[in-house]
RNA sequence: GUGUCAAUAGCUCAGCUGGAUAGAGCAUCGCCCUUCUAAGGCGAGGGUCGGGGGUUCGAAUCCCUCUUGACACACCA
């Protein structure tokens, strides 16, 4: 529903084009609710804007329409809406746009954890990103694949197998999980940080996992099951579930593919020993499949990743999200699809975000357990117990609700300020529970569940609502923050940044807050009531179906 | 060095596909719980929109330039 179509009905009376598309919202509501500034009008008009407003605003015939008033001020013409009519309208028709499936696949490479390390705080602006973006697009009809690209590969797993051998055991792995692997992990960087017997080590064992040596190779499976199990848990606390785990092991014999592939597509030619794809015409660095040892790489695995998935998936869109610092890899990456000329390389889209970093410096899983996402989500649960133990209002599951305020914190914290933006985490500051925040959100829907609970008894299927209340600015400012819903999602979707869905959330629990105080809902005669309840009802449906795609859950009461 | 992105109130950020007096939250200082949950509401102070040019009737927004910062730039992922 857009509101500015009332606008444009009246518009049409005018012979000149493209009108519609200068129309724009006014100030504040003194100036009423849409306007249309005349100043580019005047060289095509050869007349002063202020002269074109006023036989604009004079010429228009308003009867038969919604707007209830038009005022021409200097250069403007100042349209207001007949909020009463309007509201009932809305009222009684508005519904969230449903959109049938499109059968069109889009695949989102998110999360991406290495397996064996502790997930932090970078991987949680990177899970509710993408999961958020998943939501989006299936609010647009369209089919998701959540991939999650796991590192499960590499010289890694060396340095973890030699350190379980040398100083722990299958038991220990069994009991303390995630926790052992990471202790021997460190323990075992520090240890062969200047040891060259060592360093041969860890690739020796690497090389015996590749060779599924007898001994090794079910040591390798446990780190992966014992990881792999570690990371659903964390993950299932944040409500976010793959389609896919597979990782960077499965394509780790496509090296001879990947190289006998471009070279049919003549793409190759060999550098310093190393085997590349010359970028240089394209102001690019060379793209390496095979470094000089006759190893692969991370972009040979990615280029079989790729090609794997459009073959199980026929995806329409395939979207990595990375941190920024990849952006050129990823361009290499595309421009090389583009020159095998595979016909999905259009749908390739890297979307970048900005680095998460501590107040004292980058994030390493090397150094100490700082910012580790099991510890995040620890302080915010237990945060929300403490404010929740402290409140005078009593509720039914203190426990459930911790957990989704919790939840909602951190969702928030990763998708509250534009996707390309560095932030620096502080812990105090970005899991504050006062303000413009994710538990001033689900606040407000409670406040809205409170209200409507309340209201079952007063029995007003017979009243005949009466939307003249609608006028009342805080109203109507609703009524209009709820009908842009739809081209909120669009712009949200089409900027693949969550983070305008959710500002605009805000602006709707403020003026909700807003509205509820200065204006008792269940005050007044039946007739209004009805009228600011149907309000109620529209706001909670809007909140409720918003609030999901930025991973927020409501609640009933808090 | 080259490229990309950024710089708005003390702090964290909106606003950036040009429009009327630049907005929030936090922090600071006041006020409001016998009235639908105070995780709330109301009010006050706080700004040469990094500097300088330009385009335009109009620039925080577009262009150029400078400064500062982050990141990337061949065998890591």
């Amino acid at each position: 529903m857009d509101l500015k179509q009332n606008v444009y009905d009246v518009l049409k009376q005018l012979p000149y084009q493209n009108l519609n598309e200068l129309v724009i919202e006014s100030v504040d509501d003194s100036k009423g609710d849409y306007c249309l500034p005349c100043f580019s009008l005047a060289k095509t008009l050869h007349k002063s804007p202020i002269l074109i407003a006023d036989e604009i605003a004079n010429s228009l015939d308003i009867n038969n329409s919604n707007i209830v008033k038009i005022e021409s001020v200097a250069g403007y013409v100042n349209f207001f809406l007949n909020k009463t009519i309007i509201s009932k309208n809305v009222l009684n028709n508005f519904e969230i746009e449903k959109y049938n499936k499109n059968n069109k696949v889009v695949c989102i490479d998110y999360c991406s954890i290495n397996l064996a390390k502790y997930m932090h705080i970078g991987h949680l602006k990177n899970c509710f990103l993408g999961e958020s973006l998943a939501r989006l697009f299936e609010n647009f009809g369209y089919k998701v694949v959540r991939i999650n690209y796991v590192g499960d590969y590499g010289t890694p797993y060396g340095k973890i197998i030699a350190g379980i051998k040398m100083w722990g055991s299958k038991e220990d792995i069994e009991k303390r999980g995630i926790d052992a692997l990471q202790e021997y992990y460190v323990k075992f960087c520090m240890a062969e940080a200047d040891d060259k017997d060592l360093q041969q080590l860890a690739r020796d064992i690497f090389k015996k996992i590749e060779d599924k040596d007898e001994e090794i190779y079910p040591i390798y499976k446990k780190v992966i099951e014992v990881s792999k199990k570690e990371a659903e848990r964390l993950l299932n606390i944040l409500g976010i579930k793959f389609d896919s785990w597979k990782g960077e092991s499965s394509y780790a014999n496509e090296l001879d593919n990947v190289v006998n592939f471009l070279d049919k597509k003549g793409l190759l030619s060999v550098s310093e020993g190393a085997t590349i794809v010359d970028l240089s015409k394209f102001d690019m660095p060379p793209f390496i499949v095979k470094r000089s040892d006759g190893a692969s790489l991370y972009a040979t695995r990615d280029v079989a990743a790729v090609i794997d998935r459009y073959n199980e998936y026929h995806f329409d869109k395939m979207l990595y999200l990375t941190a920024v610092e990849q952006k050129l890899y990823f361009a290499q990456l595309f421009k090389v699809m583009e020159l095998a000329n595979m016909e999905f390389s259009g749908n390739l889209e890297h979307i970048s975000y900005g680095r998460f970093s501590l107040p004292n410096g980058k994030i390493s899983s090397r150094r100490g357990k700082q910012a580790v996402l099991v510890d995040l989500i620890d302080y915010v649960l237990n945060k929300a117990k403490e404010v929740i133990s402290n409140r005078t209002f009593t509720i039914e599951n203190p426990e459930d609700v911790a957990m989704k305020v919790a939840k909602g914190v951190l969702s928030f914290n990763s998708l509250n300020v534009d996707r390309n933006k560095d932030v620096v985490f502080d812990i105090e500051r970005s899991f504050s529970f006062d303000g413009e925040t994710a538990p001033y959100m689900q606040y407000t829907y409670t406040r809205i569940m409170s209200i409507l609970r309340k209201a079952e008894s007063l029995n007003l299927n017979k009243v005949e609502a009466d939307y003249s209340c609608m006028e009342q600015t805080n109203a109507f400012e609703l009524i209009k923050l709820c009908c842009e819903l739809n081209n909120i999602l669009i712009l949200a979707l089409e900027k693949r940044d969550p983070s305008i869905l959710l500002k605009h959330c805000i602006e709707i629990c403020k003026n909700t807050n807003k509205y509820y105080t200065a204006c008792k809902i269940l005050d007044g005669n039946l007739s209004q009531i009805k009228a600011k309840l149907e309000l109620l009802n529209l706001i909670k449906k809007v909140l409720k179906h918003s609030f999901n795609c930025i991973c927020i859950e409501t609640v009933e009461e808090m």
